[in-house]
DNA sequence: CCTTGACGTCAAGTCAACTTGACGTAGTCG
DNA sequence: CGACTACGTCAAGTTGACTTGACGTCAAGG
């Protein structure tokens, strides 16, 4: 059970910052994409709940694994306003990114194991080595490289 | 023993790009990084050898599981200029990245195991998950955009 | 021979995820 | 009270990996 039992702590920029081992800068662009949110005092500064420290570790975890601020915000957004979020939001999240986690998973090992492989081979010559397919090779989908349509 | 034994097949821009799954603008950016390289027609156009097909596929596929181009280019520049690469250029290619590739595939799995964990434990609270250990977290140096995929 | 398209160069744009800078205010401490 | 620091806003810069654009050239086909 969520304890939206208030006793709220809110912490100064600064504070947040250092300790959630980010740079003040990096709140404010976060928050100016709505992951994370603020309240302001009197004089305009900025106040976080301590439970931002929380929704920080979260992104920075990850981030780290290669997630996508955008996918993070979505998951956040799907996360419940007040109290802790429930199992069931995590199952949802976790069901949303596990496709994208093994496949990176899937290629890290791939390649790590390709080099014995090839050292075995003398692969990385196009048609022996499956790393080498071009079909297989348009993950990426940023802006950056696209395949010929 | 690598065949020196030359019958060089030599491919235009387009040839190249096609068959690799890459941009005419992707070789030019590769070229002008010394990835690759090529030479000159009479009339200025560029030909690549065949076996750049192999050298761009080998980028593809380091590139895909986030070895930067700088990284690559290291590898790279440490291949034999004649020749298919030996055992031992694989060998040494593979230690240099092993820790690289495996740092990454713990974090993958431990952040794809914790949403079980924490869908159990009701964790991303600060100090039970290890993954919100902000100490652990300042590792990132970079300027700019820094993604791990 | 002329058109079309692939190619050449170089500068500038793009995108994510931030940081830096310039410049002004708020709050704290000696 | 005055100095100093933390903070506020907003624009612009940075990095990596490319792409796009502008503009001119080479080559093959009709």
């Amino acid at each position: 059970m969520a304890q939206v039992h208030e006793d709220v702590v809110w912490l100064k920029p600064g504070q947040l910052a250092e300790r959630a081992g980010v740079a003040v800068s990096t709140l404010h662009y976060y928050e100016s994409l709505g992951l994370i949110t603020s309240r302001r005092t009197a004089g305009n500064r900025r106040e976080y709940r301590r439970d931002t420290l929380r929704v920080l570790a979260f992104i920075r975890a990850s981030q780290r694994v290669g997630i996508s601020l955008d996918r993070i915000s979505d998951a956040l957004a799907s996360l419940p306003d007040e109290g802790l979020p429930t199992k069931k939001d995590w199952a949802r999240i976790s069901r949303d990114w596990e496709d994208d986690l093994n496949e990176r998973i899937d290629h890290l090992t791939a390649l790590r194991d390709k080099f014995s492989n090839c050292i075995g081979c003398g692969c990385l010559s196009l048609k022996s080595c499956p790393y080498s397919n071009p079909d297989d090779i348009l993950g990426a989908d940023g802006k950056g490289a696209r395949r010929i349509p």
